[in-house]
DNA sequence: TTATTATATAATGGTTTGGTTATATAACTG
DNA sequence: CAGTTATATAACCAAACCATTATATAATAA
């Protein structure tokens, strides 16, 4: 159960920022494409691009293309998933998120 | 449990540094003098100092002045303690470094 | 009082971070 | 094919980070 400091701290880093902690929270709950989190974060698509690779190089999350769009998914087999699974138990629960920008009839262009 | 997501992403990106990550896993064990953190992460005396605040400022330790020396330990009654604890369950046991310094016959000065 | 020791704060600087805009790539559509 | 849509990458920049050295403060010791 125990890890390296170093790479812990590591994935705390990329915990300790709002977005990546909520992009994990949401991703928890099922996969998620790229233009999902661009609604919810209201953000440009590069700056969630660029999270996304973060958490990618990590390996913390993977990726499964399906024709133009690309679903992100939590990648249970890296070595620090149950340090994830901890750490989001003390979020709020970021579906709701979602759900939100569907009353908000937002539409999301990938389903 | 839940606590609000931007103060937990604050509590980890602290937390995702690896000297504040392993001073606390050496707070979780007994309090440590400022003298003692210089030796053991072989850092300067400000950088320690530094750090020490910013753990300081979250609230996630205090401080105890006696004589001289100021102790610092983990303040329980801050609301992400619990975070804290469970982070710090993923992480070697950071009391080894204090023993292995003991062993090089490395004095520290406030005991 | 002066000197020493322990710690904090200030000033500084190189590196990293996290956003932006512009551009490239890949897949679908007509 | 050309046009559109989804995503990634590149270039850029301001702000934050983490260390250093220099200096200030507080307590102890002579």
């Amino acid at each position: 159960m125990e890890k390296d400091l170093e790479g812990t701290a590591g994935i705390l880093k990329l915990m300790g920022d709002k977005t990546r902690l909520s992009m994990l929270g949401l991703l928890i709950k099922h996969d998620c494409c790229v233009c999902e989190f661009v609604e919810i974060f209201n953000m440009s698509q590069p700056a969630i691009s660029q999270h996304l690779r973060k958490l990618k190089d990590a390996g913390l999350v993977k990726e499964n293309r399906k024709g133009q769009w690309i679903f992100y998914s939590l990648n249970q087999e890296n070595v620090y998933y149950q340090l994830v699974q901890d750490v989001i138990k003390h979020i709020p629960d970021q579906g709701e998120k979602l759900i939100s920008l569907e009353k908000q009839g937002l539409r999301i262009s990938c389903n």
